[in-house]
DNA sequence: TATAACCGACAGGCTGTCGGTCAGGAACAG
DNA sequence: CTGTTCCTGACCGACAGCCTGTCGGTTATA
């Protein structure tokens, strides 16, 4: 039998069923056919609302990816919060990881799987291309304050988040001791770059770590 | 007709017919059966030498860098010249992009565009393995002489070694301005990172980029 | 004559296309 | 207000065409 529903709640059903998928078996391991399946829907409907399995993917990204940094924003433009701290809640509230409820959980543990080269890579790229501009904004207010003194916010930035993303990655195989000592350095090259005070922002850093990156 | 050649005769030749073809079309849209034309052998041969196509990519990958990371080795264990002149050279070595009868020159440009996610990654990774250690090694000899101070040598290089070769990379398009502040936002992390003399490494890692990275 | 190297047909799976179908709202007549 | 027609956005599923990996059988050569 055939049911007939507007275009935006069948793509978003799509969207669902995809990430489920996804997050189960990885992108590439996933068939067209199982998201057919699992939607109860033919194959012309899927390439009715969708050009191709990439665009599908492109599609879910965008979902996830905007709610995520959408929610960073906020987070970020509450002034009335120290800079540093704000920082802090910043990048927890995108501690998809550890939450359990969390929008797209189990899509990012995925990606981290050695699989999914291309889920992967757009992911990241996504995601350093709206969280960097957030972040690097809060470092800027930072200076302002006199608490960081960075000629460049925005590649300092870039430059951290990119190491962390990268690194503290659990395909970045290691043992636990090396992780302690990046950690350690990571925060110690922090405040390096950000010209913040020794020390300063070992506590706020170590608060990060300990919910798991 | 049939031609029987020796194992490791076989694989290098396929090995050659997959780095043409990578470089040319990129890895996902190579077919194994490109290969097989190429090389005039039918497919159960290729499968005898390979268990699969990404078993291929893995070797062609060691191979390339196998080569790369040796060379840049020999450059880095020449004690006579002075430590940031052989950092230098040691990227120099590896310099794949511009220079023409490089070692897997194609590869490494294809690497590049958008599509080969996987292909990119394995080799970013592979690169990252073999030549942060070579580097690290150098900079605690900087260490050891007062040209650096860092108590983080091996992240430190890490973290400069992996914010370059993604963000100077044909992928990560920005406009010439951009990647000038880049530069120079790079250079100027560098000093920072290493502990070296402000305006020290200016001069060498202009050189680097020069010769376009 | 043993076996390493080779062959090619074939199974099974996948993505994307395309001509055709159908539901349900718009428009219009009665 | 009700019945009819028509239009079109949403849907269907067979199919073409590609792909990878397997396997039983074949041949060169040491």
């Amino acid at each position: 039998m055939r049911i007939v529903k507007e275009a935006e709640e069948r793509k978003s059903e799509i969207l669902d069923a995809a990430e489920e998928l996804f997050a189960a078996k990885g992108y590439e391991r996933t068939s067209t056919g199982d998201i057919l399946e699992r939607v109860g829907i033919a194959r012309g409907t899927l390439y009715y609302h969708f050009k191709s399995k990439e665009d599908i993917l492109d599609a879910l990204i965008e979902r996830i990816n905007g709610t995520l940094i959408a929610g960073a924003k906020k987070v970020a433009e509450d002034q009335s919060i120290p800079v540093v701290e704000r920082i802090v809640r910043t990048i927890m509230s995108m501690k998809v990881d550890s939450g359990e409820d969390t929008i797209g959980h189990e899509v990012i543990q995925q990606v981290h799987k050695p699989q999914n080269a291309l889920m992967h890579q757009k992911m990241q790229q996504s995601l350093l291309d709206g969280v960097v501009p957030v972040l690097a904004g809060l470092v800027e207010e930072g200076n302002a304050q006199g608490v960081f003194h960075t000629g460049f916010p925005l590649e300092t930035t870039e430059m951290l988040v990119l190491y962390a993303v990268t690194v503290f990655d659990d395909r970045f195989q290691q043992t636990p001791g090396q992780m302690k000592k990046r950690v350690q350095a990571f925060i110690h090259h922090t405040e390096k770059l950000l010209g913040a005070k020794e020390g300063s922002m070992t506590a706020p850093m170590t608060r990060i770590f300990q919910q798991g990156f």
